[in-house]
RNA sequence: GGGGGCGUGGUGUAGUGGUUAACACGCCGGCCUGUCAAGCCGGAGAUCGCGGGUUCGAUCCCCGUCGCUCCCGCCA
């Protein structure tokens, strides 16, 4: 080794060894008879000292020496002058006072300070990757995110779990997202694509009897990219065999916990997860991935207001349409050009339009344009069932319930940002269960599957299949931190019959099951035990747990939002040999069009 | 596919329809033996993303385009 300890290791203890460092140098402090390196590698920085009393060679080294050299410094270890300590650093109570410096490699000068956590360009970091990962942030980051994925294997491993490759060249499915596609050589005109997610082959293992299987797997989904969104990106893929909902959701929480406990830079707000239904969210906040750090809920008014004076919700109430209402704290004061914003953010989320009710701070007068059709006792009424207290603001919204839950939340989530409730440095983890097994009728009247076609419908709905398909309930759950989706899986159908029946429901005819899913169906004729799985997302997880806004932050090595490589020019065009080899040839679309 | 934001020395920003485009950090040189965001002195470095238009004159206004980014659609 060209070290003999690291950058970050040495104390007061070590003071009078003589000890090698290598490394990089952070910064140069050149005093004329004296320098002043911070030498600096992943696990730290050390002082150097350079005297050129003590050693004329290296101070001619020295003086030569630039940020980010990579040098090697030999000295002895020595206690700081009294009053010299640097508190900020762990090695602060030392420096080396150096013998011997060499040269290990030279550096340009970089791009942007490495030394420094100032903003950079998105694109200049992501086209120096190499140095913007050589940054402290980084380092954090992504060393954090080693630490996530080391404590889940442990943990599983712990738990009997058996971690299990499965193929990146696999079968497109027209189900779900775009697949990234890989055609073949061998096969002229036909393609690979890369997995989505192991989705099938992880039950499969189930099929085949490994009982306990996951995998830290690498998915695509050639689909536009958003802030935790990157085209490949990483679950904790993982399958369960002989086990029931809860037993999932248990296992799953506890890792959780264990893990936000062992490396998360932001703790956990409750350590025990809520359990809300997906009606039960969707009624209290508008959406199945509540932010829950706090509280501004939906609540329900339509009772209050049924038989008011105001047209517009006595007519949506009589339609069986809610009248529900969130409360901002405080907001009461917002001027007409606030408000006006709030009722644009509102029409962007599909509201025709936004009623509010402003409650004085002192006087407690209650204003807004639909004051006037209140008598005093529905005004205080709508105020009491609010909790609003003297200055804050009730948005009201009334429409169909899709549209009322999708304004409101979106109000919701603005009022947070505004309010700073959602700077709260904390994780607030949620389990969402009991999800429609079916969304809506797609345009060819058949119906959609709401997670996908192998989840189990909950046992006591399956006769419902037959009668009130809508009100199947599915043992489908996903956990949800911050407003985040973070996890999503569910019971699978072990049952041909019962498979079926779904493929059915969802308009999938015999051959075309058997084309796309015929491996599947055929295994779940070979003795499929009862099972069920969930894939957390551990860009998201890694995200969240290192405060970080967005996914690229936790990503050596991530995309743009237009899906490219900016260090090694990803995609990129290819010779014509090697289109000819795999039988494609390119048709570019028309420009100008 | 649609909408919003940003683009000015290497980096981060300021700025203006009109003289030599300003500041900080960085970089180069000099001085300095206890600094740690070292300090002091001096210096280099910008076709103001690119193309077109309006104008006597555009970094500034307009149009287009490219890049980065956020959102909607999309993401079982």
């Amino acid at each position: 080794m060209l070290k003999t300890h690291s950058c970050g290791e040495l104390r007061a203890t070590h003071v009078g060894q003589k000890v090698t460092l290598a490394g990089w140098v952070n910064r140069r402090r050149d005093m004329g008879g004296v320098i002043f390196l911070d030498l600096r590698d992943r696990d730290g920085k050390t002082q150097v000292v350079i005297d050129a009393g003590r050693s004329q060679e290296s101070f001619a080294i020295a003086e030569e020496i630039r940020s980010e050299y990579v040098i090697q410094v030999t000295g002895e270890v020595s206690r700081r002058p009294e009053g010299q300590e640097n508190p900020n650093i762990s090695t602060g109570e030392i420096e080396l006072l150096a013998e011997k410096v060499t040269i290990l490699n030279r550096s340009k000068t970089p791009p942007f300070h490495i030394a420094r956590e100032d903003a950079v360009d998105e694109s200049v970091r992501l086209k120096y990757r190499y140095l913007d990962l050589r940054r402290e942030r980084m380092q954090r980051n992504i060393i954090l995110r080693h630490r996530a994925i080391k404590f889940i294997r442990d943990f599983l491993d712990e738990r009997g779990f058996v971690e299990i490759e499965t193929p990146i060249l696999f079968k497109s499915t027209p189900e779900g997202a775009r697949d990234y596609l890989v055609p073949s050589r061998v096969h002229p005109g036909k393609f690979y694509a890369l997995p989505q997610s192991p989705q099938q082959l992880k039950q499969l293992l189930m099929v085949a009897g490994f009982e306990r299987y996951f995998q830290i797997a690498r998915c695509f989904r050639d689909e536009d990219l958003r802030a935790d969104r990157q085209p490949e990106f990483t679950q904790l893929d993982l399958e369960m065999s002989f086990v029931e909902r809860d037993d999932i959701l248990d296992l799953i929480e506890e890792l959780m916990v264990g893990m936000v406990k062992a490396v998360s830079l932001v703790p956990l707000a409750h350590e025990k997860f809520p359990r809300l239904s997906y009606a039960e969210a969707v009624e209290r906040f508008g959406t199945d991935r509540p932010d829950i750090r706090y509280g501004m809920e939906l609540v329900n008014i339509s009772d209050i207001v049924a038989n008011s004076a105001f047209r517009v919700f006595t007519e949506n109430v009589a339609a069986g349409r809610p009248v529900k209402a969130i409360c901002a704290p405080g907001c009461g004061s917002y001027s007409r050009k606030q408000l006006s914003e709030l009722e644009d953010i509102a029409r962007e989320a599909g509201a025709k339009g936004l009623a509010w009710l402003a409650i004085h701070p002192e006087t407690e007068e209650i204003r807004g344009p639909i004051v006037k059709f209140f008598n005093t006792e529905q005004l205080q009424a709508i105020v009491e069932r609010m909790e609003a207290k003297p200055g804050d603001l009730i948005l009201i919204s009334s429409d169909e319930k899709r549209v009322v839950h999708e304004v409101l939340s979106t109000l919701r989530t603005e009022m947070a940002r505004r309010l700073g409730y959602t700077d709260k440095k904390e994780l607030a983890f949620c389990w969402i269960v009991d999800f429609p097994l079916f969304e809506e009728e797609l345009e060819d009247g058949h119906l959609a599957p709401s997670h996908h076609m192998f989840t189990m419908p909950k046992r006591e709905h399956i006769p419902l299949l037959d009668t009130d398909p809508h009100a199947v309930l599915s043992e489908q759950y996903d956990l949800v931190c911050n407003g985040f989706e973070v996890a999503g899986g569910s019971i699978r159908i072990h049952d041909r019959a019962l498979q079926n029946k779904i493929m059915q429901l969802i308009g999938f005819s015999l051959e075309e099951a058997k084309e796309q899913f015929g491996h599947m169906l055929e295994a779940f004729e070979y003795g499929a035990p009862p099972h069920g799985g969930i894939a957390p997302g551990i860009d998201r997880l890694v995200a969240l747990m290192a405060g970080e806004p967005n996914i690229r932050e936790v990503m050596a090595f991530p995309k743009t939002a237009q899906a490219t490589d900016l260090m090694a020019d990803a995609p990129s065009e290819v010779s014509p040999k090697q289109l000819e080899e795999l039988h494609i040839e390119v048709v570019l679309p028309q420009k100008g069009k």
